[in-house]
RNA sequence: CGGAGAGUAGCGCAGCUUGGUCAGCGCGCAUGGUUCGGGACCAUGAGGUCGGCGGUUCAAAUCCGCCCUCUCCGACCA
């Protein structure tokens, strides 16, 4: 492979920050010459990124690969009928673009391919005997996200590596699953990333299963619950967590009682003298056409993922304040006693049945009621868990307190079950001769956003600091003074030998003070650099440089040598 | 979609309150020269319909209205 020369080369660094960024990752991949963005959450690659994005997928592919992975490539442009077959035409909502081509047939930009790769399977998988099967392209996704931020982190033309799994039954899906998990751990482990594997909620897509690889940082878009001493990890939306319970008590009359000016749960417990866990909150939803009306203890919080899921919906809003006034509910002093003959649905969590004599409101404004009691004073249409796990809450498996941390989630696999196969008709012919339908799993990477959170976790004040199984170049050998015609000729001769010897070597012979050359290598990150400058060429020697740890290393001049110590220091970064 | 902030040269910014020598600074860029090991120096120069449209005015980067774009927080998020 040849060295690539920086003066003939597209990189373009900048010496100031860019003021439109935030995250670093997004303001280094700017300032390193890695993207340039058209239109919000809209990027091209500069060569440079592209590169560091190629070594990315090619570490996926090597690991999809091992697990029987075979790569093909899915249009962009779908016809907007397949998603229309799957319900996803409505579900998937403005996130999904779509335009008519010019005979008027309505086309969307694939957000992400089910339909397509369930399209392709009912065409041509008929027999048990062609399962299982894993297909898996990496491919430019679109999804018109309301908030495109933080760079490459969140946008909304993205590149993905999708992989889809096809099986006979539940059994060789749940078989197969845990190869793809190690894989996926692999894969990040190869990035230099730790992440940690949480429990996602398959909500309504349905399944038995899912998982998310976090990469824990405190810039992350996303939040999951972690225990340290089980291990036990959740998505936030899905995450249990011990409710822990008062002494049980008698069951006391209830009474009324003056709350003036009280429309809070914490000005109520204070004016009443009691903990918020000994009151309970009222909080409206609209679900749909239908109010629902929340109980849970004072001191919780809704999920309204797990609220919708106990629902079964998809429609879950906060309501209005007309809505609240409809079924005759008092804002603030909001009663469930009495509710339910009003048509609302009441759905309490399972902390109330558990908790004994609370106050809640008297649906009378200035009044709350003391020692309500469910279901003594009050029904529930629905009863669950349907609270936030929260911070130093007791793990429900060890009870130690879980912690709640922020992460950006580098990928997403998936028991998909039969949803899509049964809505496309992909069906098979089992091995007695009926006909199945398929049953499958899917399995997502974001590989810019993996580029950025190898950046997110490799970085100094000066610069990136690439792994070296991911940086798009193993070594920078720079001509300190190329006008000094023998360092130039020296350096380029060191750069084509280590391309000879299988390293992706940049070559800095642009006529730049020295200043400037060091400052950019620090900048760009590449995990060597080998400098050729006046100083250490007057004793026959070339310095080298490790970024990751700064140590420094001369060596004689002489080819062989080079070559040999750049390797040394290149397995020590990679380590 | 709600809240906040910002659009002036490739990048970072000042000017706007109080309309009129306000088209400016630093970096970068070009040319020439001097430099050459951790973002050098001198000289000369190019580069902007001040986000757009409309309005007020003798006069608008500056005041008013509408719109567009970008950033952050929230809602949202396979």
């Amino acid at each position: 492979m040849p060295y690539v020369r920086w003066s003939r080369y597209f990189l373009p660094t900048w010496k100031e920050e860019p003021a439109e960024a935030d995250l670093p990752s997004h303001k280094l991949m700017l300032r390193a010459g890695l993207i340039r963005p058209l239109a919000a959450g809209i990027y091209t690659y500069l060569p440079f990124g592209w590169r560091a994005l190629r070594k990315v997928e090619a570490i996926v592919r090597e690991e999809m690969d091992t697990i029987g992975g075979a790569e093909l490539h899915m249009p962009i442009v779908h016809p907007a009928e397949l998603w229309a077959r799957t319900g996803r035409l409505e579900d998937f909502g403005p996130q999904l673009v779509r335009f008519a081509d010019r005979a008027g047939r309505e086309m969307v930009l694939g957000p992400t391919h089910e339909e397509v790769v369930t399209d392709l399977a009912r065409r041509e998988i008929q027999s048990w005997r062609q399962l299982p099967l894993m297909l898996y392209q990496i491919q430019t996704k679109f999804r018109d996200e309301p908030r495109a931020r933080g760079g490459l982190v969140r946008v909304r033309e993205f590149t993905m590596k999708d992989g889809y799994s096809f099986h006979e039954d539940a059994s060789d899906l749940d078989r197969y699953y845990p190869e793809v998990y190690r894989a996926y751990e692999r894969i990040f482990r190869r990035c230099g990333l730790a992440t940690v594997a949480v429990e996602a909620d398959p909500g309504l897509m349905g399944g038995s299963g899912s998982h998310e690889f976090m990469l824990m940082s405190d810039q992350g878009e996303d939040t999951f619950v972690q225990c340290p001493g089980c291990g036990y990890a959740a998505n936030r939306e899905g995450a249990v967590a011990v409710k822990s319970s008062d002494p049980d008590e008698g069951l006391r009359p209830v009474e009324e009682v003056a709350t003036p000016g009280c429309y809070t749960i914490e000005a109520v417990a204070g004016f009443l003298g009691v903990p918020t866990r000994k009151t309970a909150k009222a909080v409206f939803f609209r679900a749909g056409a239908r109010v629902v009306f929340v109980v849970i203890r004072g001191d919780l919080e809704v999920n309204e993922a797990k609220l919708a899921r106990l629902l079964g919906t998809a429609e879950l809003a906060p309501a209005s304040e007309e809505e609240i006034a409809a079924i005759g509910a008092v804002p603030g002093y909001a009663s469930p006693i009495g509710i339910s003959a009003r048509g609302a649905m009441i759905v309490v969590d399972d902390s109330i049945p558990q908790a004994r004599n609370l106050v809640a409101g008297a649906n009378k404004e200035g009044f709350h009621l003391r020692n309500v009691n469910f279901p003594r004073d009050f029904q529930a249409s629905l009863v669950g868990d349907i609270a936030l796990a929260r911070d130093g809450d007791p793990c429900v498996r060890c009870g130690a307190p879980l912690r709640v941390r922020r992460g950006i989630e580098l990928g997403h696999i998936f028991k998909l079950g039969t949803k899509y196969s049964q809505a496309l008709g992909a069906t098979f012919l089992d091995r007695d001769g009926q006909a199945r339908p398929l049953v499958m799993g899917c399995y997502g990477i974001g590989i810019g956003r993996l580029l950025a959170a190898v950046i997110e976790a490799h970085h100094d004040e000066e610069g990136i600091v690439w792994p070296a199984s991911v940086a798009p170049f193993h070594v920078l050998v720079t001509a300190l003074n190329p006008e000094g015609d023998q360092h130039l000729a020296l350096a380029t001769s060191i750069a084509a030998r280590l391309a000879q010897h299988g390293l992706d070597v940049l070559l800095d012979d642009r006529k730049r003070s020295p200043g400037e050359k060091f400052h950019d290598a620090k900048l760009v990150g590449i995990p060597v650099l080998a400098a050729v400058g006046p100083r250490s060429l007057r004793r026959g020697q070339v310095e080298l440089e490790r970024r990751c740890d700064g140590v420094r290393d001369v060596v004689s001049a002489d080819l062989a040598a080079i070559e040999r110590a750049v390797g040394d220091l290149l397995r020590a970064a990679s380590g």
